[in-house]
DNA sequence: AAAACCTACTTGTCCGGTTCAGGAGAATAG
DNA sequence: CTATTCTCCTGAACCGGACAAGTAGGTTTT
């Protein structure tokens, strides 16, 4: 079997027990020099350092979480169809975020991946939280009637929630300005001359999404422009069937918003099968950034959000929480539109 | 919900010892009858389960870990700079089969991504099996040389590779015949008569790169035709170069087979920009298939593999080895050829 | 009727840390 | 020269489970 392979492996690892009984001292000597704390001599403590690091020390997790403190490990629940591949482009970005500030903090980061089940996820957290296996853990994915969030302040389950805020709940949030964000695409795309713009939008249970949707026809109507919203599932087929339905009407519009990158892909294909030159025929935005917008060609007008940030932020904020601060709402700062070459003004 | 005290967050969670007071026995008959061991009689174990179930009570990993059970964690360490979107495409579908198996065998998944270090991906194994936060990890992205399987098998830290065989190593391992694969590729192109194709891989630093272009060159050799192969990053922008350099020489390849199909729509966009006509003038295939593929017109030709299989399989021979059960090398099914709209005959 | 054997428990130890309440010996204070 | 206060260290309890060993009481065997 695996243990204990190679000549030199050491199955059973070193304690401080081990430690104390080569020094001839006690664990508790032990315990105090090599965390640092007062209550021995620094000739002790060196040598307890050395023989910990020869020996390959290190502390059992299990212990030091039995005796008290905090596990080192906070949870996330990835929900969404496993097929559903906007989660990737925006998800990674994030993970790499929120990996940055958990290792810098000394933690890590317990994943899991389930299919969009609503209790399955609350579950998760309560096994996560019953058997101390996580400190705390971040909430993405807002929903409305959102059933996580009773259920982790029932729990007493540090959280942070990326979205929000939400009345009621004391949980601290990340949360954004859709309104804003969807008044700098409606603004480019007004300025550029477009007046019939079309927003293909995710699936309008996630909260951000109708955020967006407000957003838009507000934006739209304070420059005396509808701007019609249309939901779809974050799919590449989804968002081809929806644009071809778009491009067949009888006025159709004449620059379109994704809610995501592969939508605003999905779109781009949908054209370039019909023959329809972007952008001198169709503008094309989307609303979330990622390495896809400059693969292709031309380059996708996105809107930009700096997204390991947004995930390192939240990282902190929740390990923040766990420490006893809770910064409570926070706002994420706006994004920007990156404009590259799908957007332009209208054929007349 | 589930905890008693739905007004203020429960603090403190239920424990056996809890349990076995108001019950007013003593904790071992509790465990016994939580563990469904013999030992109480059935009318004890009801009660116990109930009054379990009624207070919320789980079991603490970290004490159930100290007493000498597993911690029913596997570790993953992704290693690549954070920019490069690759590892997203493969890394969802992998992580979702991981998951699934986990899930299904009670386990969960410890996730560490961090920048190409090799140092601190070894390290992190050192500490995660030091601090026993984990029963075994994955290892994926093969090297050469790769420092890795010394660091593991020293441990004596069970691992499972993606990749191998590796002569000197006793790891299991999911080893991939690339050569067949490459044939696959090749002989589509040469059937359709393409006598010029060029090879962009990946970092030979990867040993299966490295295999797949032995493979592209004695599958070319084998039919009479050279395969050139270009090294590559796998970045947009370093496909987008590669590709022009390919396309800028006297006599250009007529078809182009990329590493991903990141580095493939990164191709079609340099012909696009170029009005080079696909599949008319160039055809293109992708190493690794996944929805970018079809969410771009024309859908790109690419060598299909199960990938949430390939995890679920990496995660079910890695949770057999934590108990004691070696599966040894295990052979991953052979790729299929997904023939889309990018490969067609050549231009005279 | 005594021995043997169940069943249904209990007691106590262990896992590997943390931490509290001392205590010995040296240094400082009065 | 004792009293006090350090510094440096020890012993033991504790966290929450798992489990080996022991025990009462009843039932079966001989």
């Amino acid at each position: 079997m695996a243990k204990g392979s190679s000549s030199a492996g050491p199955v059973t690892r070193a304690t401080m027990a081990d430690i104390a009984r080569r020094l001839d001292i006690s664990k508790a000597a032990v315990s105090y020099a090599l965390n640092g704390q007062p209550g021995v001599s620094s000739a002790t403590r060196e040598k307890v350092l050395d023989l910990a690091k020869d020996l390959g020390w290190y502390a059992s997790s299990s212990a030091r979480a039995l005796a008290g403190a905090e596990t080192g490990v906070i949870g996330l629940v990835l929900a969404r169809p496993s097929d559903l591949p906007t989660i990737e482009t925006f998800f990674i970005p994030f993970l790499t975020g929120v990996e940055q500030v958990l290792t810098e903090r000394g933690s890590s980061l317990l994943l899991r991946v389930i299919g969009e089940h609503p209790e399955a996820e609350t579950k998760t957290y309560e096994r996560w939280w019953g058997e101390r296996r996580v400190d705390g853990v971040i909430l993405v994915d807002e929903r409305y009637h959102d059933m996580r969030l009773p259920a982790v302040e029932g729990l007493g389950l540090p959280a942070v929630l990326c979205g929000g805020p939400i009345k009621g709940s004391a949980l601290p949030c990340l949360w954004t300005d859709h309104g804003a964000d969807a008044r700098i695409v409606v603004d480019h795309l007004v300025a550029l001359g477009h007046t019939r713009i079309a927003h293909v939008s995710g699936p309008a249970g996630f909260v951000f999404e109708r955020a967006r949707r407000r957003g838009v026809r507000r934006a739209g109507a304070a420059l005396g422009v509808t701007v019609e919203t249309i939901e779809a599932e974050y799919t590449g087929p989804q968002a081809t069937e929806v644009t071809q339905r778009l491009l067949d009407q009888p006025e159709p519009p004449t620059a379109i918003v994704y809610a995501s990158d592969v939508m605003a892909l999905a779109g781009l294909a949908v054209a370039a099968t019909r023959g329809v030159s972007i952008p001198a025929q169709l503008s094309v935005v989307s609303w979330d950034d990622s390495y896809l917008t400059t693969l292709v060609h031309p380059a996708v007008t996105a809107l930009f959000r700096d997204t390991p940030a947004y995930g390192a932020l939240a990282a902190s904020v929740l390990l923040d929480l766990v420490d006893g601060r809770d910064r409570g709402r926070i706002q994420v700062p706006t994004s920007s539109l990156r404009v590259r070459g799908t957007t332009a003004p209208p054929a007349k």
